[in-house]
DNA sequence: AAATTAAATGAGTCAATGTCACTAATGGCT
DNA sequence: AGCCATTAGTGACATTGACTCATTTAATTT
């Protein structure tokens, strides 16, 4: 508090008059923050079709934003994150707008029929951000460096494998029909997709 | 400190004797925890056999210990891991050895050609245990309830689909070809549909 | 210009971590 | 037993960082 103060060239308890508390001003920085990330997430998003398009979209931009604040996104997974005032806080809804996204992802891939039905749309979300965190903790302790494109490619494919009917080619020459169906699925999607336009 | 010096009947600087800072003691403590963990999942899962099993079994213990100690966990996840003493600690020693698990299981299931060979098990672990501790958030924080049992096995399923080659039943009639048609009947339906409006 | 409202100050409180010189206890050795 | 060395414990203090509040200063309205 006293070095913002300090950068604001005023004096701590000037900060309390419009803060109560520290945590109340680092929660709004970051509900600032979040909602210009927003912005780009949703643009993004909705200019992108196809499941597994959107899902490596998903990965990508959340990966990036940890790329380019990973101390903000530290703050926001270790003190925001875990605290009382967090529920009932603008930050929380934020974060449910976006990880919905991603459950309405999987959602119309199941009811399209392109993905399974019988697994939870809600664990897939849970799936994806966390391997994200996860995949992402040695960049942000400092201790490794981070490729965010292929990072996202990696979830992005595995969370499409684990909800997919037909899964992806394994690149090892499998069943012959299956492959030719999935072509086949796949241009009659391209083809709806593109009438719709 | 004041508490616990209270309650072991000392003065708080006769602590730091023993351990330097609080952060130490909190380490030493959550390690000691962390060993005890650490013989009913070697054990338990030696006697374990079969990928998915042993997948389910790794997801139950983890998910089991957050609902038996979610203070202990949150501190572990907000603080410990977070802090720069843990590089080196012996928890993070702990922490691998608890994650290899899961590699290997993921590794042997490619090399026994259950599993595929096209990803990479260190990913499988950063999903397993990104997913548990996504999904464990509202009970840690005291928002929600959790069933250990359902959660740990709709992600040891998730995490086995997205691994295995040949998926297991969705439940639904499952031939893969057949399930593919349906696929092709229902965007072809949609395609149709379409057309009219 | 006077009055009212808002913003800013700076001294100070409080709680918590950590420090340090000094004292008490313990255990091994003759 | 008595001595010595090492370890454990004490209590007063230092430091830091969040937060408070009576008072002063600035801005806005009337």
């Amino acid at each position: 508090m006293s070095e913002v103060a300090e950068r604001l060239g005023v004096v701590e308890g000037a900060i309390y008059r419009i803060f109560p508390t520290k945590h109340q001003l680092v929660i709004a920085v970051t509900c600032d923050w979040y909602q210009e990330v927003m912005a780009s997430y949703e643009a993004g998003l909705d200019e992108i079709t196809g499941v597994h398009e959107q899902l490596r979209f998903v990965c990508k931009h959340h990966i990036d934003c940890i790329y380019y604040y990973p101390e903000l996104v530290n703050v926001f997974f270790s003190s925001l994150r875990m605290s009382r005032e967090y529920s009932g806080s603008d930050l929380l809804k934020f974060n449910r707008r976006y990880a919905n996204r991603v459950i309405r992802i999987l959602s119309e891939g199941a009811l399209s029929g392109e993905l399974r039905r019988d697994k939870s749309p809600k664990l897939g979300r849970d799936i994806l951000f966390g391997a994200i965190e996860q995949a992402t903790w040695g960049y942000r302790m400092g201790r490794a460096d981070l490729d965010p494109a292929e990072v996202a490619g990696n979830i992005a494919d595995l969370v499409y494998d684990a909800y997919a009917c037909v899964p992806r080619s394994t690149g090892e020459g499998d069943d012959e029909i299956a492959r030719q169906l999935v072509s086949i699925s796949d241009q009659l999607r391209r083809l709806a997709e593109g009438r719709k336009s």
